[in-house]
DNA sequence: GTGAAAGCGCTAACAT
DNA sequence: ATGTTAGCGCTTTCAC
């Protein structure tokens, strides 16, 4: 009936429970310090009014923020960082956080970023990107907010990284192949520049020379992580006057339209060629073929990298926590499925 | 060298400039108000000391929150609901907003949104789940925020909901299996109590007793929008004896699950068969065989639904903003490929 | 065990 | 045109 239309402060819960603010806010934050008896009238009160304490209040006060930021690429494969995000949004809320999504695009939003991580309202940040906002040498990480970079490393002193062994994963996409008896591969790249591109193209091409082949067994084309990407580089592989029959692909949305095009084109996967993609999306075990691919540990990795996060917020140090170790690496898994094979003859 | 430790506050930019708090805060959000020669030694600190406003304490002034809940449910279609958040974040983004995405998932979490939307962070509230976060009686909505529903319509008053019309997409699915000549059909549907599955259900039965066909020409089978639901309808489609010829799943996803499941069982898709899918995702278009399937209007229901809210916060009416409309209603596109053809005899 | 009051950083009356 | 100051809702000394 007597209902006030503006939310109730603490001063109202004091004024219904008789008893000062100082007494309210003790019974939420420090219940200990009051008498029984106190504490259950005030929260009788607190319920009796809705009360949900101000925590814009609280935090200029100098009380902690609950929120963290997550950067995210833009053009992110959404298959891929949406369990990522999982990962992240469900190790935070445990620790009782919330998540801020960021994503970045274009150099207006990078400037949108930084004024909110100044802002006041964060308490850290966690980026996917490797490149992270930056306007007119301003980072983001100026605002000086505890930091944890997943799935890509933007290599600044100081920012701990989560991160998939790239390097191994990428000898773990050329060595299926190796063992099944291809010789000859053909590798669409993700985006040039891009973190996670340069560790695998590193160890691909490693992986290539330790067994011996000759360099150029390998043939690259540059991808970009997306379907339109994939089919491009399937056309450039059709019109090879010799065609390797190991394709590597940057990752599975790409590896998915690659073998589109070249199965419209008349060729046979994994007859005429065998195709290995990267991320382990569910769709790559609902396409035709289902698609032999390295499964990340997607919600693993937002998870730890949260969690290395919500240590860092509860003061404990870099050093403790990453035991001596400058990053925290995370191992792919080869799922062999049915778009590889040995080679024909 | 003598740098601060702390972030600078409007205080240290107003010695630094040599005039008072006032004239700096002008500076920045009234800059007319100032002689120009000020202006310009207020901002020359400004830039010289990197000062941004510290927006916590600028709220708690009762200034207006730049930040806006998204409210998502956990379950949730990533490459549907990625395309919507672009276009919520595209459209908060030009007007200055920044959006936090909160996934349900459980009543803690409810219990945690509502505390977040209490806590005076927020400018706005959109919410693309049908069931809003509640907890003992007391709704999201409580907070009194203004607030705008996407996607589904949780029915609750005062809540403008933008919507795709489902009950028109779904005559659509109907009728483009009808005109191929199929009359025996088989619906895979959503998860029971979801709003969109609810109206879609009823425009799908009203289409098929439209068209004179007879009730059981319509064979129900509950889904769950996913993969593994996708495989189940299809193992209760293989074991029914006399087999409807057309195909309605509630989604993409799951009727690509159903595509895989019957094929794997040997039957061919369109021959035996045909599939309609629902949203029109990117890998609808990657599969085997292409799906055909009702495309929606994704990032345009996030902006316009973000638009919607902006315009609230700006204080416009709902009344002058829907026009005398109860809902803004958008509508889906058939995208025939090659799941769907004439039955074969 | 509880209350009074200062102060977090900012904006907007109100002075000058 | 610019300065002074109250106060947003809360927590936390410091008194009692």
């Amino acid at each position: 009936m007597n209902q006030i239309r503006r939310l109730p402060r603490i001063g109202d819960v004091a004024e219904a429970a008789g008893v000062s603010v100082a007494t309210v806010s003790r019974a939420l934050s420090a219940p200990e310090k009051l008498r029984k008896e106190t504490r259950e009238r005030v929260m009788a009160a607190v319920t009796a009014l809705g009360y949900t304490p101000n925590s814009v209040a609280r935090q200029l006060r100098g009380g902690n923020s609950q929120l963290v930021l997550v950067i995210v690429p833009r053009r992110s494969n959404p298959p891929f960082f949406s369990e990522v995000l999982h990962g992240i949004d469900v190790t935070l809320a445990e620790a009782g956080y919330v998540l801020i999504t960021g994503y970045m695009e274009g150099v207006d939003r990078d400037l949108r970023l930084i004024e909110l991580a100044t802002s006041g309202h964060l308490a850290g940040l966690l980026t996917t990107s490797g490149q992270l906002p930056q306007v007119s040498g301003r980072s983001i990480l100026d605002a000086g907010l505890p930091a944890v970079a997943i799935c890509a490393d933007p290599q600044v002193p100081g920012l701990p990284p989560v991160l998939l062994d790239d390097a191994a994963a990428a000898r773990l996409q050329v060595n299926h192949l190796l063992e099944l008896g291809h010789r000859h591969i053909f590798y669409l790249t993700g985006p040039t520049g891009n973190y996670n591109e340069t560790v695998r193209h590193r160890g691909i091409v490693a992986a290539i020379g330790e067994a011996g082949l000759p360099p150029d067994a390998l043939v690259e084309h540059p991808g970009n992580y997306v379907f339109s990407g994939g089919a491009a580089g399937a056309n450039a592989y059709l019109a090879l006057e010799d065609r390797p029959t190991g394709v590597i692909c940057g990752n599975d949305e790409s590896a998915i339209a690659f073998i589109k095009t070249v199965r419209r084109a008349g060729l046979s996967v994994p007859r005429d060629l065998s195709v290995v993609g990267f991320d382990g999306i569910e769709f790559a075990d609902y396409c035709e073929p289902t698609l032999t691919t390295i499964a990340q540990p997607r919600f693993e990795l937002g998870a730890a990298g949260a969690k290395l996060l919500i240590d860092l917020l509860a003061g404990k140090t870099r050093e403790e926590l990453m035991a001596g170790e400058d990053r925290i690496l995370m191992q792919g898994r080869l799922l062999a499925r049915d778009s590889t094979a040995a080679p024909s003859r």
